[in-house]
DNA sequence: TAATATTAGTTCAAGTTTGAACTAATTGTC
DNA sequence: GACAATTAGTTCAAACTTGAACTAATATTA
């Protein structure tokens, strides 16, 4: 029974910081979404639709609209993959990259109060802990799909 | 930096468990929402929308549209409070009751593999550290509004 | 106790997300 | 190499969520 309620908090964990987050995203001028796609595009290289949808958990038409959303913004690029004539690949240009650094390093000086306020240990600890996590529910989902 | 890390992975956590839950929860009829609702009410004696709307953390305005779903299908009952003529109080009716208990224990067994995975020690830290970050992030709001 | 501020809940338009159906390209198999 | 099965990305309608404006009731205060 305390699995539920480990899960509630877990929860609760995330739409606080969620709510908190993207009340801070909305003044930047960007959705949570496309915080997001951006964020995650400028941390690596180019990718695929596929790979991006994975990596946010994103479905693909959501994704379509958002990667439209920045089209129209300038702050990326899609360009036909040359390996295979379905895909695409995204990139962020320039003003794409420069926007990237800009809200990322606003987001976390907005959140370094609340970071300062865990210490390494506790970090450690909290990331072996979601670690854990994640490895059990990629275990649940692959037994659920047998 | 680990701190984002933490958050990252945090996110990760609640949106591979949300995904697995939602998709289930829609197979018994509901949305997410309506599920948070008939939970939230299903251990806890009835409340107020505002109430309601700060356990879920939803906005009042969903609330009402996600009330309203329930009401039609004869889940809720919303009877006006006594001591304040502006509000309202909302409880399940039977039939909510019995949804309540139905699609609870269903879910439950549906991710019993999941939480079996998880020793009870684990579990425990799991809340500990759980009621730890809600701690933080209250603390950074509250400095925040200021 | 009258005027003002706050709070409860609703409404509604705009924006976001989902999921299913679709097109086009690639991979696998015989 | 042709045919079926899979995969990449898009489209679109329906559903969901948000936030601001609104009505009505209660608290505050002077």
């Amino acid at each position: 029974m305390s699995f539920l309620k480990m899960v509630r908090k877990l929860v609760t964990s995330y739409q606080s910081l969620e709510k908190l987050g993207s009340k801070y995203i909305r003044t930047l001028g960007f959705t949570s979404g496309q915080f997001d796609v951006i964020v995650t595009l400028g941390n690596q290289p180019p990718m695929s639709c596929s790979e991006l949808a994975e990596k946010t958990l994103m479905v693909k038409g959501n994704l379509t609209v958002i990667l439209d959303g920045l089209l129209k913004k300038g702050l990326i690029n899609k360009t036909p993959n040359p390996i295979d004539g379905r895909g695409i690949i995204v990139s962020l240009t320039e003003k794409g990259e420069e926007t990237f650094v800009r809200i990322f390093n606003a987001h976390l000086a907005y959140l370094e109060p609340l970071a300062k306020s865990f210490s390494d240990e506790e970090l450690t600890e909290l990331i072996n802990n979601f670690d854990s996590i994640l490895r059990k529910i990629d275990n649940f989902n692959r037994l659920d799909r047998k």
